[in-house]
RNA sequence: CGCGGGGUAGAGCAGUUGGCAGCUCGGCGGGCCCAUAACCCGCAGGUCGCCGGUUCGAGUCCGGCCCCCGCAACCA
């Protein structure tokens, strides 16, 4: 079963609009998945939305909304956000869902089946005015700011997840690399975890009402946790009639997570699995995190970027790409939003642009758009940006095909240099016409490089060389040298990236 | 002393086992004229957060300190 693939981004709180950090690692999921479609895996892409809580209960309210009505519109911004970023999902899951209702249900009462779950008291201070718990640090001179108000110290029954039971299991399989956790550095924050206390943590609250229910306690609501987590399995189909769907694809081959919810990925949710006795996930992902202008990401500092700002001002191709260029697949990062346009015109119009308008205008200039005698003068230098090209991607590092698309711009623009085909066509068609072979099968391999991360640009640089059909291939069967032939026809490519300014 | 990540050129980042500090963008100067005023070459710019230690030699190893970030309001 090694020719599946299933990536999963996490699902998203609709108490909030999409920003470039949701679409950072939805992006990331999906040039995973195309990648992997493109080798001919099997793949399975899932994203969704995590919709359940108190605050998006209160969010309804505010705007005057059923919690459902709330769900569904701002569910909306994030499916319609996808659509513009040419997102290749296979599945969008919602947790207002019947299935995944219906699959949550069954791992609730699962895990109570083997004894993983016990009734316990959680003790807090609840302000009557929110309905619900704050924390002493929230208080202002003893009360609710908002309320002004003394909240009560009162307990309510919760039940909680025996999370100790699983946690040697949990980090054995850390340490031994059966659930691997990248980049490395988060695996060692992972191990840290281990360390410190762990505690059971609650799986039901009794003052909540927008929630599923506990199935076997009606008066409770199933807590975020084990609601939101269970989506990667029960859009599966787990718990549900047709569980098809599971029996394929899970074991996640890779969750793509931020850094926030590490310690519920990485701890929790194998520990909830084992206890379940269903695999736990093989890859997990921590993506790093954009600050901007040096400053962290937030509502009130008012620095959020809306990816359908960048789509809007850029296209949807260069959004992606500018994205994923800011730093290396995994590390934290700090962008200016005036770079994007800096780093637009330096290696999508400059770069990619330029290279394929200025070979395709030389190979309709010189031998009226057909390709002439072949030869593999650059067989070798593009073999090997390949190989780290793809042995990046094997492990998740969207940087290094990055690295491989400039790469082989680079070559080609030195080549060009170097070899001067306005002199050639003057003085040595013989040579000129190997210099263009070269140059416009270069262009095949960077319309293929492109695929993943900027899918329409690949179809368009592809078009120009005639190649762009390849649904019926495997990248195997094309990313090796010489398939262009003498007499195939090259179309002069128009502006892929219009300058800006 | 809670745990973990990080501080390297104007900006964003690499720096494997300690051995002449690199990449991209931007700036400056040259070249070229096929191409989207694009491309190629060269130059400038750094007390590698601070202090101390080990070493023939430290961005890298050790100790201490400062600052930023995440775990921990909203939130990838």
């Amino acid at each position: 079963m090694h020719n599946k693939f299933y990536v999963t981004t996490p699902i998203y709180y609709v108490n909030d609009k999409p920003h470039i950090g949701h679409a950072y690692a939805t992006i990331s999921a999906d040039v995973l998945a195309r990648y992997h479609r493109f080798l001919g895996h099997e793949v399975h892409f899932l994203t969704g939305t995590d919709e359940h809580g108190s605050k998006v209960a209160e969010s309804a309210a505010k705007a005057g909304q059923t919690p459902q009505e709330f769900c569904d519109i701002t569910s909306g911004h994030f499916q319609m956000v996808w659509d513009r970023l040419d997102i290749s999902n296979n599945d969008f899951i919602r947790t207002t869902e019947e299935r995944h209702k219906q699959g949550v249900a069954f791992i609730l009462n699962r895990l109570k089946e083997v004894g993983a779950i016990y009734e316990s008291e959680y003790e807090g201070l609840y302000c009557s005015g929110c309905e619900k718990f704050i924390t002493e640090k929230d208080l202002v001179s003893g009360e609710c700011p908002d309320h002004k108000k003394k909240p009560e110290l009162i307990k309510e029954k919760n039940y909680f997840f025996k999370l100790s039971n699983y946690l040697p299991q949990v980090e054995k399989l850390i340490d031994e690399g059966k659930i691997k956790v990248h980049p490395e550095s988060r695996r060692r924050e992972v191990m840290g975890l281990f360390k410190q206390e762990l505690n059971d943590f609650s799986v039901s609250r009794e003052h909540v009402k927008w929630g599923i229910p506990v199935p076997f306690d009606v008066s409770q609501v199933i807590y975020v946790w084990v609601d939101a987590l269970s989506n990667y399995i029960t859009a599966l189909g787990y718990g549900q009639a047709d569980d098809v769907a599971f029996k394929k694809f899970w074991p996640a081959d890779l969750h793509i997570i931020g850094k926030d919810i590490l310690k519920f990925h990485c701890v929790y949710w194998p520990a909830m699995l084992i206890a379940a006795d269903i695999e736990v996930p093989k890859n997990i992902f921590i993506t790093g995190y954009f600050t901007i202008d040096g400053q962290k990401m937030s509502k009130t500092i008012g620095n959020i970027i809306d990816p359908n700002e960048l789509v809007s001002q850029f296209g949807s191709d260069p959004a992606r790409y500018l994205l994923l260029c800011q730093f290396p697949f995994g590390a934290d990062g700090d962008i200016k939003a005036e770079n994007f346009v800096l780093q637009y015109n330096s290696d999508l119009a400059n770069g990619i642009g330029n290279l394929v308008s200025r070979v395709t205008a030389m190979a309709e200039k010189y031998f009226g758009g057909a390709v002439p005698e072949q030869d593999d003068e650059l067989k070798e230098p593009v073999a090997a940006i390949w190989q780290s090209y793809q042995e990046g991607l094997a492990n998740f590092q969207i940087d290094k095909a990055i690295e491989g698309i400039k790469k082989t711009v680079t070559l080609a623009d030195g080549y060009i240099d170097k070899n001067k085909p306005w002199e050639l066509a003057k003085t040595d068609r013989a040579k000129l016409a190997k210099v263009i072979y070269n140059l416009s099968e270069l262009i095949r391999h960077l319309g293929l490089m492109v695929y993943p991360i900027m899918p329409e640009t690949s179809v368009k640089i592809l078009n120009t060389v005639g190649k762009a059909d390849f649904t019926n291939y495997h990248l195997s069967d094309l990313n090796h040298w010489g398939l262009l032939n003498p007499g195939d026809k090259i179309n002069k490519s128009e502006a892929l990236f219009p300058r800006i300014q």
